[in-house]
DNA sequence: TGCACATTTGGTATAATAGCCAATTACTGT
DNA sequence: ACAGTAATTGGCTATTATACCAAATGTGCA
């Protein structure tokens, strides 16, 4: 593999891992609407804050989400709204493998229900 | 989160995780044309055999890939082309991380050339 | 059958990730 | 300055990933 490709796909790797985890997929799905701070973050996923913080951290790096102070408190929003697409394509991939997946039953003569 | 949407978020972040690599993502590309060999993809690759297989288990794991035996070798190839939107997606996010930098550069008066 | 080639699997060392607790930092209001 | 709330950071442990080598498996052909 060139150089070249290595960095390209190393810099795409980073973001799939950024998303790569439950609580920043939900993370980023609630950011949709409305931006939030830690603290209801926190109550919604159940995690320690101390957690959540953490996975905040991974998603701002990777220039998913960016930070606004507003008094006590740190809000969360979805820098790049486009984020929201991959959820759509990784839900076909799912849907694809699901549809598979009962194709083969049917033709075994089972079926789901 | 609700048990449902945990489950949700689980899968999704599976397949997520199958892409967060970046030997993997330069296989997908790759299978994008043409269904490989292992030991094309090896070549072109430059890891050890056995690294390339596993990662091809992975991606095969999470049905992107299927593969197909033909005599001597197995060929891989690409389950659900879908998997290529999310490479758009990905570049969409890490191109507008790139925008908001030069951004911030050129307010502080610098830039990249 | 036995050899050559292609791929997978097992084993292992190393590195990366995730989660919690405790300690620290930052901001507000008194 | 001090107490109270919100968030981040550091430290620790358990789990998971990654990559290599070596061994095993599978396939085709003499």
């Amino acid at each position: 593999m060139k150089k070249f490709d290595k960095v390209r796909y190393q810099a795409m790797a980073a973001v799939s891992k950024a998303l790569a985890h439950p609580t920043r997929l939900y993370i980023v799905e609630n950011l949709k609407e409305k931006s939030c701070s830690v603290g209801e973050l926190t109550d919604m996923i159940g995690d320690d804050i101390s957690t959540v913080s953490k996975h905040l951290h991974i998603l701002k790096q990777n220039g998913i989400v960016t930070d606004q102070k507003q008094g006590n408190q740190v809000f969360y929003k979805l820098l790049c709204p486009c984020v929201l697409n991959i959820f759509n394509c990784v839900l076909d991939v799912i849907q694809t493998n699901t549809t598979t997946s009962l194709n083969l039953l049917s033709r075994t003569g089972r079926n789901i229900r």
